[in-house]
DNA sequence: TCCTGAATGTAGCAGACGCTACATCGTTGT
DNA sequence: ACAACGATGTAGCGTCTGCTACATTCAGGA
Protein backbone atom coordinates (compact mmCIF):
# COMPACT_ATOMS: atom_id res chain seq x y z
CA UNK A 1 0.00 0.00 0.00
CA UNK A 2 1.30 3.49 -0.91
CA UNK A 3 1.33 6.46 1.87
CA UNK A 4 -0.71 9.02 1.19
CA UNK A 5 2.16 11.34 0.22
CA UNK A 6 3.18 9.19 -2.90
CA UNK A 7 -0.73 9.07 -3.77
CA UNK A 8 -0.76 12.44 -3.93
CA UNK A 9 2.36 13.34 -6.01
CA UNK A 10 1.25 10.48 -8.83
CA UNK A 11 -2.01 12.39 -8.76
CA UNK A 12 0.07 15.62 -9.26
CA UNK A 13 1.94 13.83 -12.25
CA UNK A 14 -1.21 12.32 -13.98
CA UNK A 15 -2.74 15.89 -13.64
CA UNK A 16 -0.09 17.32 -14.95
CA UNK A 17 -0.26 15.46 -18.30
CA UNK A 18 -3.88 16.66 -18.08
CA UNK A 19 -3.26 20.12 -17.62
CA UNK A 20 -0.89 19.59 -20.77
CA UNK A 21 -2.88 18.09 -23.14
CA UNK A 22 -5.81 19.85 -22.42
CA UNK A 23 -4.92 23.41 -20.92
CA UNK A 24 -5.87 25.83 -18.31
CA UNK A 25 -8.93 26.44 -19.30
CA UNK A 26 -10.34 22.90 -18.95
CA UNK A 27 -8.68 22.39 -15.54
CA UNK A 28 -12.19 21.69 -13.97
CA UNK A 29 -12.01 19.67 -10.98
CA UNK A 30 -13.64 16.25 -11.91
CA UNK A 31 -11.95 15.81 -15.27
CA UNK A 32 -8.42 16.41 -13.24
CA UNK A 33 -9.88 13.78 -10.91
CA UNK A 34 -10.57 11.26 -13.82
CA UNK A 35 -7.32 12.33 -15.23
CA UNK A 36 -5.66 11.06 -11.42
CA UNK A 37 -7.75 8.01 -11.70
CA UNK A 38 -9.30 9.31 -8.59
CA UNK A 39 -12.38 11.35 -7.72
CA UNK A 40 -13.30 15.23 -7.02
CA UNK A 41 -13.81 14.24 -3.89
CA UNK A 42 -10.32 12.68 -2.99
CA UNK A 43 -8.70 15.39 -4.74
CA UNK A 44 -10.00 18.08 -2.15
CA UNK A 45 -9.18 15.75 0.28
CA UNK A 46 -5.24 15.66 -0.96
CA UNK A 47 -5.21 19.19 -1.67
CA UNK A 48 -7.00 22.56 0.34
CA UNK A 49 -8.58 23.81 -2.89
CA UNK A 50 -8.72 23.95 -6.52
CA UNK A 51 -6.25 26.87 -6.32
CA UNK A 52 -3.55 24.84 -4.46
CA UNK A 53 -4.08 21.94 -7.29
CA UNK A 54 -3.26 24.26 -9.91
CA UNK A 55 -0.21 26.02 -8.57
CA UNK A 56 1.22 22.09 -7.13
CA UNK A 57 0.99 21.36 -10.82
CA UNK A 58 2.15 23.80 -12.65
CA UNK A 59 4.86 23.70 -10.51
CA UNK A 60 5.44 20.43 -11.42
CA UNK A 61 5.16 21.15 -15.22
CA UNK A 62 7.97 24.12 -14.79
CA UNK A 63 10.12 21.32 -13.75
CA UNK A 64 9.45 18.96 -16.00
CA UNK A 65 10.02 21.97 -18.74
CA UNK A 66 13.14 22.81 -17.86
CA UNK A 67 14.49 19.55 -17.15
CA UNK A 68 13.85 18.85 -21.17
CA UNK A 69 15.28 22.07 -21.94
CA UNK A 70 18.83 21.12 -20.03
CA UNK A 71 18.34 17.87 -21.64
CA UNK A 72 18.02 19.44 -25.47
CA UNK A 73 20.57 22.29 -24.72
CA UNK A 74 23.19 21.40 -22.07
CA UNK A 75 24.90 23.57 -20.15
CA UNK A 76 28.86 23.77 -21.25
CA UNK A 77 30.21 25.84 -23.41
CA UNK A 78 28.95 28.96 -23.98
CA UNK A 79 27.19 29.57 -27.42
CA UNK A 80 26.94 32.71 -29.11
CA UNK A 81 23.70 34.89 -29.54
CA UNK A 82 22.52 33.76 -33.36
CA UNK A 83 23.39 30.02 -31.74
CA UNK A 84 22.00 29.82 -29.08
CA UNK A 85 18.48 31.25 -30.59
CA UNK A 86 18.52 28.54 -33.54
CA UNK A 87 19.35 25.65 -30.94
CA UNK A 88 16.62 26.99 -29.21
CA UNK A 89 14.22 27.71 -31.37
CA UNK A 90 14.41 24.19 -32.67
CA UNK A 91 13.64 22.67 -29.35
CA UNK A 92 10.54 24.97 -28.67
CA UNK A 93 9.04 24.43 -32.01
CA UNK A 94 9.65 20.45 -31.30
CA UNK A 95 6.12 18.84 -30.63
CA UNK A 96 7.34 17.89 -26.79
CA UNK A 97 7.64 21.27 -25.89
CA UNK A 98 4.37 22.63 -27.72
CA UNK A 99 1.63 21.53 -24.89
CA UNK A 100 4.21 23.92 -22.82
CA UNK A 101 4.44 26.68 -24.65
CA UNK A 102 0.71 26.46 -24.73
CA UNK A 103 0.09 26.30 -21.16
CA UNK A 104 2.74 29.11 -20.96
CA UNK A 105 0.42 31.68 -22.97
CA UNK A 106 -2.79 30.76 -20.51
CA UNK A 107 -0.25 31.76 -17.65
CA UNK A 108 0.63 34.85 -18.97
CA UNK A 109 -2.92 35.40 -20.04
CA UNK A 110 -4.11 34.71 -16.47
CA UNK A 111 -1.05 36.90 -14.98
CA UNK A 112 -1.97 40.01 -16.90
CA UNK A 113 -5.50 40.06 -15.15
CA UNK A 114 -3.83 40.00 -11.98
CA UNK A 115 -4.67 36.05 -11.03
CA UNK A 116 -1.55 36.38 -8.53
CA UNK A 117 -1.10 32.27 -8.43
CA UNK A 118 -0.61 32.91 -12.13
CA UNK A 119 1.46 35.97 -11.77
CA UNK A 120 3.81 33.88 -9.08
CA UNK A 121 4.04 31.06 -11.37
CA UNK A 122 4.78 32.72 -13.96
CA UNK A 123 7.43 35.09 -13.17
CA UNK A 124 9.30 32.44 -11.07
CA UNK A 125 9.44 30.46 -14.55
CA UNK A 126 10.41 33.53 -16.42
CA UNK A 127 13.64 34.17 -13.61
CA UNK A 128 14.19 30.29 -14.06
CA UNK A 129 14.48 30.56 -17.84
CA UNK A 130 16.91 34.05 -18.01
CA UNK A 131 19.18 31.89 -15.88
CA UNK A 132 19.07 29.28 -17.98
CA UNK A 133 19.79 31.28 -20.63
CA UNK A 134 22.71 33.39 -18.84
CA UNK A 135 24.36 30.43 -18.20
CA UNK A 136 24.68 29.23 -21.67
CA UNK A 137 24.95 32.28 -23.85
CA UNK A 138 28.26 33.83 -25.14
CA UNK A 139 28.82 37.43 -25.40
CA UNK A 140 31.96 39.59 -26.61
CA UNK A 141 33.88 41.42 -24.43
CA UNK A 142 32.41 45.26 -24.40
CA UNK A 143 28.36 43.39 -23.80
CA UNK A 144 26.34 43.04 -21.05
CA UNK A 145 25.82 39.50 -20.21
CA UNK A 146 22.74 40.41 -18.00
CA UNK A 147 21.23 42.57 -20.87
CA UNK A 148 22.01 39.88 -23.87
CA UNK A 149 19.92 37.46 -21.85
CA UNK A 150 17.18 39.36 -21.53
CA UNK A 151 17.03 40.69 -24.78
CA UNK A 152 17.10 36.83 -25.97
CA UNK A 153 14.57 35.69 -23.63
CA UNK A 154 12.40 38.96 -24.52
CA UNK A 155 12.73 37.96 -28.20
CA UNK A 156 12.24 34.39 -28.01
CA UNK A 157 8.95 35.33 -26.26
CA UNK A 158 7.77 37.52 -28.98
CA UNK A 159 8.71 35.17 -31.83
CA UNK A 160 6.50 32.31 -29.39
CA UNK A 161 3.50 34.79 -29.21
CA UNK A 162 3.62 35.42 -32.99
CA UNK A 163 4.06 31.87 -33.65
CA UNK A 164 0.79 31.08 -31.54
CA UNK A 165 -1.40 33.30 -33.37
CA UNK A 166 -0.51 31.89 -37.16
CA UNK A 167 2.37 34.34 -38.09
CA UNK A 168 5.62 32.38 -37.75
CA UNK A 169 6.78 34.28 -40.88
CA UNK A 170 6.42 37.82 -39.08
CA UNK A 171 8.64 36.00 -36.43
CA UNK A 172 11.25 34.29 -38.66
CA UNK A 173 11.98 37.59 -40.59
CA UNK A 174 12.45 39.14 -37.02
CA UNK A 175 14.75 36.39 -36.15
CA UNK A 176 16.76 37.30 -39.75
CA UNK A 177 16.87 41.13 -38.97
CA UNK A 178 18.05 40.78 -35.49
CA UNK A 179 21.21 38.11 -36.01
CA UNK A 180 21.94 40.08 -39.06
CA UNK A 181 22.35 43.10 -36.61
CA UNK A 182 24.42 40.85 -34.31
CA UNK A 183 26.53 39.59 -37.21
CA UNK A 184 27.34 43.80 -37.70
CA UNK A 185 27.48 44.83 -34.61
CA UNK A 186 28.95 42.12 -32.28
CA UNK B 1 -36.98 54.80 -32.15
CA UNK B 2 -34.28 52.93 -33.31
CA UNK B 3 -33.53 50.54 -35.89
CA UNK B 4 -32.67 46.77 -35.25
CA UNK B 5 -29.33 47.46 -36.51
CA UNK B 6 -28.36 50.04 -34.52
CA UNK B 7 -29.59 48.93 -31.73
CA UNK B 8 -27.13 45.75 -32.43
CA UNK B 9 -24.34 48.41 -32.95
CA UNK B 10 -24.99 50.04 -29.48
CA UNK B 11 -25.07 46.45 -27.96
CA UNK B 12 -21.61 45.97 -29.67
CA UNK B 13 -20.30 49.07 -28.65
CA UNK B 14 -21.26 48.51 -24.90
CA UNK B 15 -20.09 44.93 -25.28
CA UNK B 16 -16.81 45.91 -26.17
CA UNK B 17 -16.63 48.10 -23.54
CA UNK B 18 -17.27 44.84 -21.13
CA UNK B 19 -14.61 42.48 -22.83
CA UNK B 20 -11.71 45.60 -22.01
CA UNK B 21 -12.74 45.47 -18.37
CA UNK B 22 -13.71 42.39 -17.83
CA UNK B 23 -11.62 39.51 -20.08
CA UNK B 24 -12.52 37.53 -23.16
CA UNK B 25 -13.38 34.47 -20.03
CA UNK B 26 -15.89 36.53 -18.40
CA UNK B 27 -17.56 37.39 -21.33
CA UNK B 28 -20.77 34.91 -20.74
CA UNK B 29 -24.25 35.51 -22.62
CA UNK B 30 -25.86 37.11 -19.03
CA UNK B 31 -23.18 39.82 -18.45
CA UNK B 32 -22.86 40.67 -21.77
CA UNK B 33 -26.22 41.24 -22.08
CA UNK B 34 -26.51 43.21 -18.85
CA UNK B 35 -23.37 44.83 -20.13
CA UNK B 36 -26.09 46.11 -23.15
CA UNK B 37 -28.73 46.65 -21.41
CA UNK B 38 -30.34 44.00 -22.75
CA UNK B 39 -31.38 40.42 -22.01
CA UNK B 40 -29.38 36.85 -23.24
CA UNK B 41 -32.68 36.69 -25.15
CA UNK B 42 -32.23 39.67 -27.69
CA UNK B 43 -28.44 39.14 -27.85
CA UNK B 44 -29.29 35.99 -29.64
CA UNK B 45 -31.87 37.16 -31.24
CA UNK B 46 -29.57 40.07 -32.75
CA UNK B 47 -26.77 37.43 -33.53
CA UNK B 48 -26.55 34.26 -34.53
CA UNK B 49 -24.70 32.93 -31.42
CA UNK B 50 -21.76 33.58 -28.74
CA UNK B 51 -19.66 32.99 -31.46
CA UNK B 52 -20.74 35.90 -33.65
CA UNK B 53 -21.14 38.26 -30.91
CA UNK B 54 -17.55 37.37 -30.07
CA UNK B 55 -16.26 38.09 -32.96
CA UNK B 56 -18.22 41.17 -34.31
CA UNK B 57 -17.07 42.97 -30.74
CA UNK B 58 -13.29 41.74 -30.94
CA UNK B 59 -13.24 43.30 -34.25
CA UNK B 60 -14.51 46.34 -32.89
CA UNK B 61 -12.19 47.01 -30.25
CA UNK B 62 -9.10 46.25 -33.13
CA UNK B 63 -10.73 49.15 -34.68
CA UNK B 64 -10.85 51.15 -31.40
CA UNK B 65 -7.19 50.49 -30.84
CA UNK B 66 -5.94 51.39 -34.40
CA UNK B 67 -7.78 54.26 -34.17
CA UNK B 68 -5.74 55.21 -30.32
CA UNK B 69 -2.59 54.22 -31.81
CA UNK B 70 -2.80 56.46 -34.74
CA UNK B 71 -3.64 59.24 -32.52
CA UNK B 72 -0.94 59.22 -30.55
CA UNK B 73 1.69 57.96 -32.97
CA UNK B 74 0.43 59.63 -36.39
CA UNK B 75 1.94 58.63 -39.63
CA UNK B 76 3.85 61.30 -41.10
CA UNK B 77 7.54 61.30 -41.01
CA UNK B 78 9.26 57.53 -40.03
CA UNK B 79 11.09 57.62 -36.89
CA UNK B 80 14.28 55.29 -36.28
CA UNK B 81 14.03 52.46 -34.29
CA UNK B 82 14.97 53.46 -31.44
CA UNK B 83 12.92 56.20 -31.21
CA UNK B 84 9.49 54.18 -32.63
CA UNK B 85 10.21 51.59 -29.41
CA UNK B 86 10.27 54.56 -27.41
CA UNK B 87 6.91 56.29 -28.26
CA UNK B 88 5.28 52.96 -28.65
CA UNK B 89 6.36 51.95 -25.60
CA UNK B 90 4.81 54.63 -23.61
CA UNK B 91 1.44 54.76 -25.40
CA UNK B 92 1.30 51.02 -25.24
CA UNK B 93 2.31 51.59 -21.42
CA UNK B 94 -0.58 53.82 -20.75
CA UNK B 95 -3.54 53.28 -18.76
CA UNK B 96 -6.21 53.95 -21.80
CA UNK B 97 -4.35 50.64 -23.54
CA UNK B 98 -3.46 48.40 -20.82
CA UNK B 99 -7.00 46.62 -21.12
CA UNK B 100 -6.56 46.05 -25.49
CA UNK B 101 -3.08 44.29 -23.96
CA UNK B 102 -5.04 42.31 -21.62
CA UNK B 103 -7.07 40.74 -24.48
CA UNK B 104 -4.83 40.26 -26.97
CA UNK B 105 -3.03 38.02 -24.38
CA UNK B 106 -6.30 36.40 -23.92
CA UNK B 107 -6.86 36.16 -27.91
CA UNK B 108 -2.97 34.69 -28.19
CA UNK B 109 -3.93 31.84 -25.38
CA UNK B 110 -6.92 31.14 -27.32
CA UNK B 111 -5.54 30.97 -30.62
CA UNK B 112 -2.55 28.86 -29.00
CA UNK B 113 -4.98 26.27 -28.50
CA UNK B 114 -6.39 26.66 -32.32
CA UNK B 115 -9.79 28.25 -31.55
CA UNK B 116 -10.28 29.30 -35.20
CA UNK B 117 -11.90 32.93 -34.19
CA UNK B 118 -9.00 33.62 -32.30
CA UNK B 119 -7.04 32.93 -34.76
CA UNK B 120 -8.29 34.59 -37.14
CA UNK B 121 -8.80 38.11 -35.18
CA UNK B 122 -5.39 38.03 -33.79
CA UNK B 123 -3.91 37.16 -36.87
CA UNK B 124 -5.71 40.45 -38.69
CA UNK B 125 -4.50 42.65 -35.56
CA UNK B 126 -1.25 41.28 -36.06
CA UNK B 127 -1.17 42.08 -39.68
CA UNK B 128 -2.60 45.54 -39.35
CA UNK B 129 -0.20 46.32 -36.37
CA UNK B 130 2.55 45.27 -38.90
CA UNK B 131 1.69 47.13 -41.70
CA UNK B 132 1.13 50.08 -39.02
CA UNK B 133 5.20 50.06 -37.75
CA UNK B 134 6.07 49.71 -41.72
CA UNK B 135 4.87 53.04 -42.29
CA UNK B 136 6.23 54.56 -39.85
CA UNK B 137 9.42 53.36 -39.21
CA UNK B 138 12.73 54.57 -41.12
CA UNK B 139 15.62 52.45 -41.58
CA UNK B 140 18.84 53.04 -43.28
CA UNK B 141 19.76 52.18 -46.38
CA UNK B 142 21.82 49.10 -46.57
CA UNK B 143 18.37 47.37 -44.07
CA UNK B 144 15.06 45.90 -44.90
CA UNK B 145 12.32 47.89 -43.56
CA UNK B 146 9.59 44.57 -43.81
CA UNK B 147 12.25 42.72 -41.86
CA UNK B 148 12.51 45.62 -39.14
CA UNK B 149 9.39 45.89 -38.71
CA UNK B 150 8.89 42.51 -38.08
CA UNK B 151 11.92 42.26 -35.45
CA UNK B 152 10.26 46.12 -33.80
CA UNK B 153 6.82 43.71 -33.53
CA UNK B 154 8.04 40.60 -32.21
CA UNK B 155 10.15 42.44 -29.49
CA UNK B 156 7.11 44.78 -28.60
CA UNK B 157 5.58 41.65 -27.77
CA UNK B 158 8.04 39.76 -26.15
CA UNK B 159 8.28 42.75 -23.61
CA UNK B 160 4.85 43.07 -23.47
CA UNK B 161 4.24 39.37 -22.18
CA UNK B 162 6.89 39.70 -20.03
CA UNK B 163 5.24 43.03 -18.92
CA UNK B 164 2.34 40.81 -18.01
CA UNK B 165 4.25 38.09 -16.25
CA UNK B 166 5.58 40.94 -13.41
CA UNK B 167 8.71 41.09 -14.78
CA UNK B 168 8.80 44.56 -16.57
CA UNK B 169 12.78 44.60 -15.55
CA UNK B 170 13.18 41.67 -18.12
CA UNK B 171 11.55 43.88 -20.85
CA UNK B 172 13.11 47.36 -19.70
CA UNK B 173 17.24 45.34 -19.90
CA UNK B 174 16.46 43.90 -23.31
CA UNK B 175 15.45 47.37 -24.62
CA UNK B 176 18.63 48.39 -23.58
CA UNK B 177 20.51 46.17 -25.17
CA UNK B 178 18.47 45.86 -28.08
CA UNK B 179 18.75 49.56 -29.03
CA UNK B 180 22.61 49.22 -28.11
CA UNK B 181 22.56 47.13 -30.67
CA UNK B 182 21.13 49.36 -32.98
CA UNK B 183 23.32 52.16 -32.28
CA UNK B 184 26.41 50.39 -33.16
CA UNK B 185 24.97 48.46 -35.77
CA UNK B 186 22.97 50.93 -38.03
C1' DT C 1 -11.94 -6.89 21.46
C1' DC C 2 -13.28 -2.53 21.03
C1' DC C 3 -12.24 2.22 19.73
C1' DT C 4 -10.39 5.81 17.17
C1' DG C 5 -9.21 8.12 13.31
C1' DA C 6 -7.83 8.24 8.57
C1' DA C 7 -9.50 7.12 3.86
C1' DT C 8 -13.06 6.99 0.64
C1' DG C 9 -17.81 6.54 -1.59
C1' DT C 10 -22.51 8.67 -2.46
C1' DA C 11 -25.26 12.37 -2.96
C1' DG C 12 -26.21 16.76 -3.26
C1' DC C 13 -26.02 21.99 -2.92
C1' DA C 14 -26.58 26.59 -5.21
C1' DG C 15 -25.26 28.88 -9.00
C1' DA C 16 -23.69 29.55 -13.76
C1' DC C 17 -23.47 28.08 -18.60
C1' DG C 18 -25.42 28.38 -23.75
C1' DC C 19 -29.55 28.09 -25.67
C1' DT C 20 -34.70 27.54 -26.72
C1' DA C 21 -39.91 27.04 -26.46
C1' DC C 22 -43.68 29.67 -25.80
C1' DA C 23 -46.55 33.46 -25.05
C1' DT C 24 -47.38 38.07 -25.47
C1' DC C 25 -46.99 42.56 -26.92
C1' DG C 26 -47.23 46.60 -30.54
C1' DT C 27 -47.10 48.00 -35.16
C1' DT C 28 -48.34 47.74 -39.88
C1' DG C 29 -50.65 46.49 -44.10
C1' DT C 30 -55.05 45.27 -46.10
C1' DA D 1 -61.35 45.39 -38.07
C1' DC D 2 -58.41 42.02 -38.35
C1' DA D 3 -54.53 39.31 -39.60
C1' DA D 4 -49.67 38.99 -39.88
C1' DC D 5 -45.34 39.74 -38.21
C1' DG D 6 -41.32 41.52 -35.79
C1' DA D 7 -39.85 42.40 -30.99
C1' DT D 8 -39.37 41.01 -26.46
C1' DG D 9 -40.37 38.92 -21.72
C1' DT D 10 -40.69 34.59 -18.88
C1' DA D 11 -39.35 30.33 -17.85
C1' DG D 12 -36.90 26.60 -18.26
C1' DC D 13 -33.81 22.78 -20.22
C1' DG D 14 -29.79 19.85 -19.31
C1' DT D 15 -25.13 20.21 -17.98
C1' DC D 16 -21.30 21.78 -15.64
C1' DT D 17 -18.94 24.41 -11.70
C1' DG D 18 -16.36 24.22 -6.90
C1' DC D 19 -17.31 22.33 -2.86
C1' DT D 20 -19.46 19.82 1.29
C1' DA D 21 -22.36 16.83 4.50
C1' DC D 22 -22.85 12.38 5.66
C1' DA D 23 -22.02 7.65 5.87
C1' DT D 24 -19.18 3.88 5.44
C1' DT D 25 -14.95 1.04 5.35
C1' DC D 26 -10.65 -0.36 7.22
C1' DA D 27 -6.28 -0.52 9.82
C1' DG D 28 -3.85 -0.10 14.06
C1' DG D 29 -3.43 0.84 19.23
C1' DA D 30 -5.41 0.13 24.05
Amino acid sequence: MKTREERRDAAVELMADHLLSEGLSAATLRPLAAAAGTSDRMLLYYFADKDEILSVTLHRLAERMLAQLDEAVPVGKPRPFRILLEEVGVVVASDSIKPFMHLWLDLASGASRGLQPHLDIAGQIADKFLAWVTSRLKVKAHENLAASAALFLTFLEGMHLLDAIGRPSIAGSAATALTANSRRAI
